[in-house]
RNA sequence: GGGGGUGUACUCAAGCAGUCAACGAGGGCAGACUGUAAAUCUGCUGGCCUUGUGCCUACGUAGGUGCAAAUCCUACCGCCCCCA
């Protein structure tokens, strides 16, 4: 029986400031790769500094993608991401070339490599705003009256999570189907169907020593702010970007709009936006740990000897 | 010199006789995560262990009064403010 070719695929994660986008890039030089970035704050426009977005210089001439899609006025969310990135990594195979998926964000990069179902069903902001009235507990309560498997495992405090079940009840009439942990890392297999093509998947992931990770991310905070992480939060505002909306993208943009409209001082910004990266960098080993499939390594030569004996 | 205030765990800060190993916030540590995921949310955070309506040590220091004190009294030490 004649198989298609398994294509290939190379998925590089960890936390920020482990050095993904430099071993992406010599990973993509080695194998003739494309890369596909995965970070949810640096598919928007103007957001480079504090993203800290590979320049066009940087990228060597190797093709990256999935940077500066969106206008960071628009929502830019988990299933456009999913969508947009299988269709490149189709459209990458076709050109005969290995697609390199990189970035930090977990979710993001778990729902396409194994192929989470994301509930067909789109944001109701009209819903959402009326929901966000109602305290956790009423959520829950509501919640369970129409969905009793899902409900059980929510966080009964985590509003964003009860609004977003009730939304999917509300628009299906069914409650959001359950998947267990074996499922989300095994069920695939490692490798399942993008477009007709079935895919092979290796998924390494960039581990620093705690000490050397916080430095990196301190001098690069430090460097960025040099190099003008204020100036393009305050030019993101001037064209029409809210403050809230700024603090919603959390880190740089957090603190740094904090201080610019005077919620906070300048040293209170950089302090804060250090500890909020490191607190962020936790959250990011949180998930990655959890996947059994990923080989962790320390370096690029440690890559690039695993790409050898697996690839 | 006279008068007033204050000293609480890593930090800030409540408590002002019993229900206090001590509210709350920050920080730290650990965790969750099904269309906001750099977001959102949870637990723990004096020591010890047999993890318990358990033992020990603790609210500036030293004494004292109470059955009982972080809470009251006395002295001392440090800091702050006002008058001289």
């Amino acid at each position: 029986m004649a198989r298609k070719a398994k294509g290939k695929i190379i998925v590089i994660v960890g936390p920020n400031a482990s050095g993904k986008s430099d071993l992406a890039l010599k990973i993509a030089k080695k194998v003739n790769g494309e890369i596909i970035s995965a970070d949810s704050r640096q598919v928007y426009r103007g957001m480079d500094i504090g993203t800290g977005k590979i320049t066009r210089k940087e990228m060597l001439g190797v093709p990256h993608h999935l940077l500066d899609i969106a206008s960071p006025k628009s929502d830019f969310n988990v299933s456009h991401f999913k969508k947009s990135a299988q269709k490149k990594i189709v459209e990458i195979t076709k050109r005969g070339k290995v697609p390199i998926i990189v970035g930090g964000t977990g979710f993001w990069i778990d729902a396409l490599i194994y192929d989470w179902p994301i509930p067909e069903v789109g944001p109701n902001r009209a819903l959402r705003a009326r929901l966000e009235k109602l305290t956790a507990m009423q959520l829950f309560a509501r919640l369970q009256k129409i969905d009793t498997g899902h409900a059980k495992n929510i966080d009964h405090h985590n509003k964003r999570r009860l609004i977003r079940a009730l939304e999917i009840a509300a628009t299906t009439g069914k409650p959001v189907p359950e998947f267990n942990f074996a499922y989300k890392y095994n069920h695939v297999n490692k490798q399942h169907e993008i477009g007709g093509q079935e895919y092979g998947f290796l998924v390494l992931g960039l581990k620093l020593p705690q000490k050397e990770l916080v430095r990196k991310i301190h001098s690069r905070l430090l460097k960025w702010l040099k190099t003008g992480m204020l100036k393009e939060i305050k030019k993101l505002h001037r064209s029409g970007v809210s403050w809230k909306r700024l603090d919603s993208f959390g880190l740089e943009y957090r603190y740094g709009s904090r201080y610019l409209h005077n919620l906070i001082s300048y040293d209170e910004m950089v302090d804060q936006t250090y500890r909020a990266i490191r607190k962020y960098a936790k959250r990011q080993m949180t998930w990655f740990k959890r996947n059994p499939q990923i080989h962790w390594i320390k370096n690029q030569n440690e890559a690039t000897g695993l790409l050898k004996k697996l690839f």
